[in-house]
Parts: structure tokens; C-alpha cells; sequence
DNA sequence: GATGAATGAGTTTTCATTCAT
DNA sequence: AATGAATGAAAACTCATTCAT
């Protein structure tokens, strides 16, 4: 970062910008399309329509559309990771805490493109559906999870006799069905009112 | 006719009988299919075959495929609520407890058609399906618990200071979300742990 | 007729009322539902609806859609026959124009079953279809025209020397166009003004 | 690229010219088989075949069959258009009979795409069609012979009295309707005959 | 890098017809 | 005489993919 004397004129870009424009243009539209119509009334040609280019883009870039489907996955989980990475708090518990807020918001508030994500993830439920690219992300999701849990048992706040791994999972499963449910009928409950019985549920199980 | 002694070895059906027995066979072989591949990946034709049938009657008997959709939703909805509202304990909390059980292990153990209700409620993430027959699931898994709850605030064994819909709100994201995540990857975790884990969350989080 | 001494306690029934209520029945739907839809656009289970009965009736009665539209086109021209056949004048001339007025009111004011003959005469135009009822039709309004036009060249009222074949396809043609074009875009002008116009053409072409 | 003297053997198309190819043997594929079978017997799948393409590229060009009959209707009535513009007499009735005669020729002895156009006009007399487009050629028709007649009325060839839109109305009726009868079955009278007997009726009809 | 013409597989839907009741 | 369950052929339409420009 203070990487000495040389001052960084061209500011590093990240792997994410050099991609080249048309690729990101794409997988916007894509996502925009997948939180509307779902992976399969989504298709290529509108995807390179809404993206301003044309119906052959997306096969020109991306190969097929499972490769742009792929892709699009690993983009938003990068997101979601530098997001949500991001919260910190005073000690184990809070930082958990935290971290479930921001995913509470970022979903049931419908930002950016997480519902895209989330559709995906309805989609992989078939059983002969190629899950593994939704798996990984569910598998980081709970990582990241266990990741402060752990911190909170080492630290002090949160129980130390509790199941790391289960926990993490009935929590991440706990938000994924809670913002599904959300999408599915939008406003049925209030969103406060959701966010603090999450946040109180969480903090009871766990609290050492 | 007078039919006297003589037993009739190939019982004739009525028209009424014929009627439903296919129509159930349809809605079978359509729960499977789903659960398979998908709403969209399971084709009318198919779903008829694999019935025993011809691939017209899916039209023939329910119009469209839509409507095919909404009469299995609305069929598993009506076992799920049999099955759940069987569930009792010796006061609300632990009626609460039982019922999250069965829920738990009817999916991840991936019993009869729970699992399609799983995929078609995925499904309808995109924000421009008609989400309404799912939605309606929703709302009545939720209302089924919002009963135990209220039921285990009467008699004492639960807080009454809780959120009463908030809490069934979160509770049903909760056991749809883990019964999803555990689709997409069956045996990531140990059923049992994550049972365990569930029971507990939802013990600490109500109890009174 | 006049036959006798025994009265005649019960009337004699024309064929067609000999023909059994679901039959006829059957024909006024199909006549309805092709005027409004076309052949191709009336199904057999709506006919069969529309008259009061099921589905599968006019397969029992008629055997086959084909056989259906030959019945119905028979029964039409039969109609039509007694209708333009009742008109008469004080001599031949005076017998076409009235015949002529008698069809332009027919069609243009859309009455009875008539529509539907003209509907299947349009079909009837791609040369693959079996045009042999229809084109039958067209042979026997031909001819009554053509009576009527021999009637007038035999009284006098109408020029000896105009041929006769020729003139009274010529007239048919113009009636059969005329109400078709009027089919497609009614009220597109007034019938008044269409009948006059009609009437004035045939006289100055054909009276002596 | 800089190509030199070598001629290219195959000289490339461009994308517009390939368009445009493909569109009119589309069109003309659909006009024949329209004929022979009727709008609804003619399939976009042989249409395709017939035109030496694949069978999804109606659908590629066109998008919907409507469509592409519409766009058929169009092209019809714009060369109909050229062909009956350019006859021309020495005055308003000549001009105008010569303009009968064409369309006679023209549909009586099946040149070309007219019979598709008069197949077409057929299916557009059921009243639940969409006969916007077919409604549009009549009108079109008439107000060309209607600009005959005018022309006519200017110059005194023709009676001054007459009522100009009835007459055109009747004469296209006339002219569609034989045309019509021919079609349903051809030879059924020489066409001489008939044509002059049509010319005979048009010029007793209007002269001065 | 970008466009869009062309393909053909796959799916839903309609419907005349057959046949059991 | 009448019903309606079941069949399967036919067709329009969508769309990922390939390929020429």
C-alpha cells in the first residue's frame, strides 16, 4: 500500500476493471435479466440488447451461456466477499453480527446484484443441475461465517461449547431463506421488524 | 349388471375414477420430474410418459402447464399442512419443536414431494414469475407456526415478549433456507448436527 | 296434397325437422362458430358446447369434421335455394332484380346462416382444398340465376342477344364479392347506396 | 483485401443483400404454398423448406406467421399497385376498362402471386380475423378504379351521375367475386367469355 | 472486437379422432 | 344416444449456437 517513493500515477486496477468494458456491461444485464425473468427467460440476445451491443455478443465473449452464468457468480461472490468482509465490529460476536446485518440490508433491501444470486441459487435446487459454482459460493458464504464465529470463541463472546460448523450453517441457510421468502412476495413483513428478530436470534444462540 | 355370483375380474372404473387416478399419477410423475430438473427442464411430454400415459393428457386434464404447477402446489400444501399440524407437545414450545423437526427431516431427508415444492419455490425467485401459489405456501407454513407460537405464549412455555411474526417469519426462512443449501449440496454437513443445531436456535431463541 | 279424405293430423315434417334436434343443433353452432372463427378455427368441442351438448358429440353424429361441413354447406344451399327461389316479378327482369335484391339483403345485413356459407366459400379458395360442395353451390346459384335471365329473355324483358352463361356468372360473381367485401370490413359503405348501385348495374346490362 | 487484378469468383454478399434475398424467397415460398393449402395449411417449417432455408427463419425474419402475411399482403398489393397503375387508355372509361381487364387476366389465369392474395382475402372473411391488412388492399383497390372513374366523369367519358365510391365498390366486388369463383373451380367457363362479358357490363354500366 | 444471418433442437399447445363407459 | 377420457399428430414459437461478414 505506502509503497514507497514511486507514487502510484495509474492506480492499480483490479482484475475486475480490466476486464474489458463489454464483458461488465454483459454480465449487468445479465443479472438484471436473471433477477427478472430467472436463468432460463433470461436470454442471450436481450442480454446483449439491454447491454447496448448486440445478440451475438455474449456467445463472441463468454463461449455459452453456462460460461456467462459461471462468471457471473464468481463476480458477485467476489462482491459479496469484499463486502461483506468489510464489517467489523469490537469483538467476535459483533463482528457476526454485523456481517448479518449487511446481508440482511443487502437483500431484503434488494440492492445491487445479489437477488441475482439469489435466483441462481433458487434455480440449482434440481437435482440434476450443475449446483457446484452455487455450492462453493453457499460453502464460502458459511466460511466467512465460521471465520468470525471462531474469532468470537477465541475471543471470549460467543460460547465456546457451540457447534462451529452447524451454527454457520443455520445462520447462512437462516439469511438465504429469509431474503428468498422476501423476494418471492416483497413486503410482507416489515424489514425492521425481520432485522431484529435475525439479529436477536442470532445473538441469543451464540452469546457466550 | 345383476351381477349374481360371478365376480367381475377386471373391476370397471367410472369415468370419475379414471379422471383422478390419472390426475394423481400426472402430479406424481410431475414431483419427480421437478425435483429432478426443474420446472423448466420438465418437459409435458415427459411428465405424461413417465406417468404411464401419453404426452397429450397433461394438457388434456390440466390446460396449461401452469395450471399443472399450481394444482401440485396446492396438493403438496395440502399433505404438508396434514403432516405438520399432526405434530404435537406436551405444551407450545415443544409443539413448535416437533413441528420444525418433522419440517427438517421431511426435507433434508428428502421425503415424497417436499423436495418439488422446494424446486418450484426456488423457482419463483425471479421477481416476474407469478409467484402466487408459492407465496401462499408461504404464508400458510407461516401462519401453521405462528399458531404453536402463540399457543406456547398462552401456556407460558414461551417468551411473550417476542415478535410473534417476526420470529415465524424467521423461522420458516430459516428451515427453507437450510433445506435448500442442503439440495444444492446434499451431505455438506451431518443431518444430525444441523437438526441439533436448528432445535437449539430455535429453543434459545423462544423459550420463555 | 290435397289428398282425399283423411286430413292430415300430423303435418308433414320437412326432412330437416325429421332430422334429429342434436343434429340441427349442431349445425347452427358450427354455423355460428365459423362465421365468427372460420373452419379451421371452430373446433368440434366448442360446437359440440355451444349446442348444449358434449364434446364428443358431433364425432358421433357426423363421423367427421370434414362430413360436418358438407352437411352443413348441403343444408345452407337448400335454405338459400327456397329463399331466392320464393322471388318473383312481374316478368323475367323484374324476377333477377328481386332475386339479386332478395341476395345483396342476405348477406350485407348479415342475417341467418349465410355468413357462414360465404366463410366457407372463402376457404375454399387454395386450390388443394376439395372445393366440390362449395363449388357446387356456386353452380346452383348459377343457375337460378340463369333461369331467371332465359324467364326474361323469353318475355322479353331482357336483351335476347347477351349471353347467357356468361352473364350470370358475372352476376354471381359480383353478389358473392360484393357481400364478402363487406364481410371483411362491414360498414365500409352504405348499404343502401351498395344496393342501388347493384340493381341499377344489372338492369342497364341486361333489359332488352 | 487489396485485391488486384483476381476477380472474386464468389463475390461476397453483404449482410443486407443475404436479408433481403432471404425475405423475398420467404415471401415467395409463402405465396405458393398459401395458394395450394390456405394460410393455415401452408406451415412456416415447409415455407422455410420451399424457399431453400431452414425452418426456424420465418420465424428469424419475421418473427410471428401474422407477420409475415402481413408483410406478403403488402408486397401483393404494392405490385398489384404498379401493374394497374400503368394501364392507360385514351380516356377515363378506356383507362378504366383497361385496368378490369388487367385485374381479370391477371387472376384468371393465375399469374403469378394474385391467387395468394385472393387465398388470403378469403381467410379474412371470418369476423374474428384480423383483416386489417386485407381491408386495406380493397381499399386500396378501390380508390384506384375510383380515380379511373373520376378521370372518366372529367372528361365525359363517363356518366357524370353515377355514384363514384358505390360503382367502385361494386366493380371491385365484381372482379374479386368471378375472380374468386375461378379459383374455387377453374375452366368452369372460358375465360373469354367472361371476360367480355365483364368489359360489356363495366362500359353499359358507366358510359356517358 | 463486433454484428447479425442461419440453423435446428426442444417445448407448449391445439385438436380431430378413437374408444371405454 | 351421449359422454368424456385418452391418444398422437401437427404446428408456432423460442433460443442457444454456429458461422459468414
Amino acid at each position: 500500500m505506502a509503497s514507497g517513493t514511486t507514487p502510484e500515477l495509474v492506480p492499480r486496477r483490479t482484475q475486475e476493471e480490466r476486464r474489458s468494458e463489454a464483458e461488465n456491461a454483459l454480465l449487468d444485464a445479465a443479472a438484471q435479466l436473471i433477477t427478472e425473468k430467472g436463468i432460463h427467460g433470461a436470454s442471450l440476445a436481450e442480454i446483449g440488447r439491454l447491454a447496448g451491443y448486440s445478440r451475438g455478443l455474449v456467445n463472441h465473449h463468454f463461449g455459452t451461456k453456462d460460461a456467462l452464468i459461471s462468471r457471473l457468480i464468481e463476480r458477485s461472490m467476489r462482491r459479496y466477499q469484499h463486502g461483506v468482509a468489510r464489517e467489523k465490529g469490537e469483538n467476535g460476536l459483533e463482528t457476526l453480527l454485523a456481517r448479518a446485518r449487511w446481508y440482511v440490508d443487502a437483500y431484503l433491501q434488494r440492492t445491487i446484484e445479489h437477488p441475482a444470486l439469489l435466483v441462481m441459487w433458487g434455480t440449482a435446487l434440481a437435482s440434476d443441475t450443475d449446483g457446484t459454482p452455487v455450492a462453493s459460493a453457499d460453502a464460502l458464504a458459511r466460511r466467512l461465517i465460521e471465520e468470525s464465529i471462531k474469532l468470537g470463541q477465541d475471543d471470549g463472546s460467543i460460547n465456546a461449547e457451540i457447534d462451529l460448523e452447524a451454527s454457520a450453517y443455520v445462520l447462512v441457510g437462516m439469511l438465504r431463506g429469509i431474503a428468498a421468502m422476501n423476494m418471492i412476495k416483497p413486503g410482507g413483513l416489515d424489514v425492521d421488524r425481520i432485522r431484529t428478530a435475525v439479529l436477536k436470534s442470532v445473538r441469543t444462540a451464540l452469546q457466550a
